[in-house]
RNA sequence: GGGCCUUUAGCUCAGUUGGUUAGAGCACUGUGUUGAUAACGCAGGGGUCGAUGGUUCGAGCCCAUCAAGGCCCA
């Protein structure tokens, strides 16, 4: 008879060990791009006529590098789509760029310098173009890397042409409704370069202005709670005398003391702790204090304006401080923007008695065509002489200064256009349809409702170049703002044919032909309007110019998925947008993630030295360690990364990686055919399918509910405490040392392989690029597609065990590690080395024990203890009481002889004399 | 200053309607294997649950105040 070979049937398989991951994962992004996985996708869920689900992405703005903050956002919504991708979902991801705006305009102006001035708007406007298209390619190639899946070759932009078209639906819609209206708001404008200017473009630096002291003479204390009497002065102190014509209200903090002061005959209201500074400054000494009360109880009080024919109003605000002046604050909502605020809550006059390049205009008769900071001086003058200064100082103090000229700016209210929050019951209509959408994060309806109830009135213009223009003409001889239905079918068609880069080429003769009229006035002298929309109102419009103008997508969207500071941002500015236009929100629901911070929880700043930039840690340990670090943390707090993070998410995704390393190596020699059906698989099989399919459901359950953190948690708990401990450990016998064609070796095999393929599926929408390598290892004839993108979570599930098995197993798990314990401690005693050294003996008492153990085999519990024998001492009478009821394990050293090739110590090794060094069982095996 | 949020072992997370010595995985330490070896097993140490006060027979869980940190406003 011929020897057979004794070897063994080891593991194998070509899948690496290490990852090599920044070097492998482009290569596959590319076989995905090159084999159109995307577009297949889409195609056979929508063959199979799939319920659609639209994540739709909020557009980050196209300017910079990706940070952690974007990796985070794009690689939760990956998740999201490809997980439901995954379920059955017809799950399309069309991701957008926000492209017009301060920022590109002010870098593309930063770039040219002098010769910005030069440049007409459409010049500009297609140097901006430029710049953030630049930055659309870059990001995008960036979120690539990351894994990110979508449409990636027909993005949406806010400038493209159909987005902006739909921008003129939705206005003229709005403006239909009445919601639209043209308002005055201070702005910081720049007097020598007659422009508006944008909070960037503001600098400060030190300016000396003229401070005075101004007493305001109570007209009427009727309608306030203190009584100071009509013989009183308020004083106020300002630096800016020049916004004194524009006074309409005085304001005091409502918690703070004020008192009448008597002095010389003269009655001083002022707050209580700037006393001694106001007698040092004013010469007015030995204040008498006549009554005090709370700023609060003065509101209403009315004062006269000391040189102008017009009331100030009393007013409460919290901003007045203590530091100087007097704690009561002179008010022009024309020239400051808390004013304007304190303005609009007391219903104030908002007066502008400025031009364009900083003169009065007849508004203020008395200084017209005065240059305003030359005529602080003669406002000092007027003062005097209408007896209302008590005090002047020269004072330097950081002012706003242009950027580009460097001269400095004034806040001067200008003409803008706003949404009203009020007309149509149009708060109440958003508050409304906030109720009607799901907010994952449970306190997320609580805070966008705050938002929305104490809003105010949205600016949607601003004076800028690069944006989407206002469609909007102006008759220049009676002023007229013209927004017919006949100029806006002209404006639609204008810019659906050449986008918004037609309005600047234009004029407006050009534009509306025949239409150019005024509706008013009837005067041809009409020009279109210079202003552009507020960023948020072309991303705000969204959910209309992507989801209603693309065939593969459908409004409203089934979710948005962004950073918690969208509540303000783009949750919002998509519900107003979409509640003025359609009366409905844009979204059935809405989740946010938190901010990213450093270890020690703290945000990012380049100050703090503390910046983590994605694409480092890319190349360091790449996209995958980094979709697992997102996957990782709860995403709806805030959340932290710091080297200690990542190292220990690197450990994980090395976990994980071996674990399919192992998997993919026990069923190499594994094919279809050798498939055991689940009745001929052993209990313990059984048990490992249940757990698996225990773990499927909770998985699924978790990533429906956008809890990927207890994904991640199951999912590299089961592959440590369960695959990698027990059930793969245990298996190593029958994998290594049975027949290769046996139940035992082929059951196995079954289970892993079952194992590998649904968990292979289950991590895929977190491990992108990894999920999709196992996939490639897998042998053709072992799964349907080449792509695992293209699978579908699977359908069938294993059968689960009834409760009772269920708990069977786990005392028997309790028993091991019990056993385990005692083997351990004869390790310790240095009396045993290698596990097949022991053998153990288990005596009890419990009955309940004992109807558990006598369903296995002795052969499978040593098995599953992993040791050369065990033996059974059950109690003389058996109690049905806790399975741990008289149990008691004892480990020694087996005394038999150690098999060569399984390396078990058995009383048959060597019984064969062919085989000298092997056990019956092993000769048994061979092959 | 206001609105909303976070704070449990070194790290990431669990902790059900308040109820006995607060859990998991990883990391760490020790150790075994060398037939998953840049891998795997076993065992062990580690937290006064941000702080203080209160409600209660009893609080990580409820209430109040404070602190640190975050987003958005001012």
């Amino acid at each position: 008879m011929e020897k057979k070979d004794t070897a063994i049937h080891m593991p194998k398989t070509d899948f690496p060990m290490k990852g090599n991951l920044n070097q492998r994962e482009p290569e596959f992004y590319k076989k995905w791009e090159d084999d159109k996985v995307y577009e297949k996708l889409l195609e056979k869920r929508k063959k199979e006529n799939a319920p659609s689900y639209i994540l739709h992405d909020g557009p980050p703005y196209a300017n910079g590098n990706i940070h952690m903050g974007h990796t985070l956002n794009k690689v939760l919504k990956d998740i999201v789509v490809r997980y439901r991708s995954f379920k059955g979902y017809y799950s399309p991801y069309v991701p957008g760029w926000d492209c017009h705006g301060m920022p590109i305009e002010h870098k593309v102006a930063e770039n040219l310098g002098s010769r910005a001035k030069t440049m007409t708007k459409p010049e500009i406007r297609r140097l901006c173009h430029e710049y953030a298209m630049k930055y659309v390619k870059l990001q995008g190639d960036q979120f690539k890397r990351l894994g990110i899946m979508g449409d990636w070759e027909n993005p949406y932009l806010t400038l493209n042409k159909e987005y902006e078209t739909k921008m003129v639906d939705i206005f003229w819609e709005m403006y239909k409704n009445g919601l639209v209206y043209r308002g005055l708001k201070p702005v910081y404008w720049c007097c020598r370069c007659e422009t508006a200017l944008a909070e960037a473009e503001v600098e400060y630096a030190d300016h000396k202005s003229t401070s005075v002291f101004v007493r305001f003479k109570i007209k009427d204390d009727s309608k306030s709670k203190a009584k100071p009497g009509k013989d009183a002065y308020v004083v106020i102190w300002t630096t800016t005398p020049w916004t004194l014509p524009a006074n309409v209200a005085i304001a005091l903090h409502p918690d703070f003391d004020y008192a009448v002061y008597e002095a010389a005959g003269e009655k001083y209201i002022l707050a209580k702790g700037l006393k001694t500074q106001f007698e040092e400054k004013t010469g007015i000494s030995g204040l008498k204090e006549i009554s005090v009360f709370k700023g609060r109880d003065l509101e209403y009080a009315v004062c006269s304006h000391p040189f102008v024919e017009r009331d100030s109003l009393v007013i409460n605000a919290d901003y007045v401080t203590l530091e100087t002046g007097t704690g009561c604050v002179h008010i022009a909502p024309g020239h400051g923007h808390e004013d304007y605020v304190a303005g609009l809550k007391y219903n104030l006059q908002i007066l502008n008695p400025v031009d364009a390049s900083g003169h009065y205009t007849n508004e203020f008769e008395l200084m017209k065509g005065e240059h305003v900071f030359a005529a602080n001086l003669k406002i000092v003058e007027l003062l005097k002489e209408k007896k209302a200064l008590l005090a002047q100082e020269e004072i330097t103090h950081s002012y706003a200064h242009c950027w580009r000229c460097k001269s400095p700016i004034i806040y001067r209210a200008t003409n803008q256009w706003f949404i009203s929050m009020e007309k149509n019951n149009f708060r109440a209509k958003a508050l409304d349809e906030v109720k009607n959408v799901k907010w994952f994060n449970e306190w997320g309806e609580d805070r966008i409702s705050k938002m929305i109830s104490g809003r105010p009135d949205w600016c949607i213009s601003r004076q800028r170049s690069w944006g989407v223009p206002i469609f909007v003409f102006t008759c220049k001889d009676c002023g007229e703002s013209i927004v017919t239905e006949k100029t806006i079918a002209k404006v639609r068609a204008l810019i659906k044919e050449e986008g918004s880069d037609g309005w600047f080429k234009h004029t407006a003769k050009e534009i509306l032909g025949e239409e150019c009229k005024c509706p008013k006035c009837g005067s041809g002298n009409v020009d279109r309007g210079n202003d552009i929309f507020d960023v948020w109102f072309d991303s705000g419009a969204s959910s209309f110019s992507v989801l209603e103008t693309r065939d593969d997508l459908s409004w409203p969207a089934d979710l948005y998925l962004e950073g918690s500071d969208q509540y303000r941002g783009w949750f919002q500015s998509s519900l107003l947008a979409a509640v003025g236009f359609r009366g409905k929100a844009p979204f059935k629901s809405v989740i946010s993630h938190g901010w990213i911070l450093d270890g020690q929880g703290r945000a990012m700043h380049k100050s703090l030295g503390n910046v983590i930039n994605p694409l480092d840690l890319i190349k360091k340990g790449g996209a995958d360690v980094l979709r697992l670090w997102v996957a990782s943390e709860d995403f709806t707090a805030d959340q932290s990364i710091s080297e200690e993070i990542m190292s220990r998410v690197t450990d994980s995704y090395r976990r994980i990686r071996n674990t399919f390393r192992y998997m993919l190596s026990a069923v190499n020699d594994f094919k279809k055919e050798n498939a055991v059906p689940y009745e001929k698989l052993s209990a313990f099989d059984k048990y490992a399918l249940h757990r698996m399919q225990v773990l499927l459901d909770s998985l699924d359950k978790y990533y429906e509910r956008f809890e990927f953190h207890r994904v991640y948690r199951e999912f590299t708990n089961l592959c440590s405490t369960f695959l990698s401990s027990y059930y793969f450990d245990v298996l190593k016998d029958r994998l290594y040392t049975f027949k290769s064609n046996g139940i035992e070796r082929r059951g196995a095999q079954t289970v892993i392989y079952k194992m590998l393929i649904n968990l292979t599926k289950a991590i895929a929408p977190v491990l992108a690029f990894t999920a999709d390598e196992v996939w490639q290892f897998i042998p053709q004839e072992l799964k349907n597609e080449n792509h695992i993108q293209l699978e579908k979570w699977t359908n069938e599930k294993e059968p689960l065990l009834s409760d009772e098995e269920v708990q069977g197993w786990e005392i028997f798990n309790k028993l091991r590690d019990a056993a385990l314990k005692k083997i351990e401690d004869k390790r310790k005693e240095k009396i045993i080395n290698h596990p097949y050294e022991a053998v153990i003996n288990i005596s009890y008492a419990s009955a309940k024990l004992d109807r558990i153990l006598k369903k296995l085999s002795k052969e499978e519990v040593e098995q599953m203890i992993i040791v050369s024998g065990v033996s059974y001492s059950p109690a003389g009478k058996l109690e049905d009481k806790e399975w741990d009821f008289g149990l008691e394990i004892t480990a020694g050293k087996s005394d038999a002889v150690k098999c060569e090739r399984c390396w078990r110590y058995t009383d048959t090794t060597g019984s064969n004399p062919e085989y000298p060094g092997l056990c019956s069982r092993c000769v048994e095996n061979l092959g």
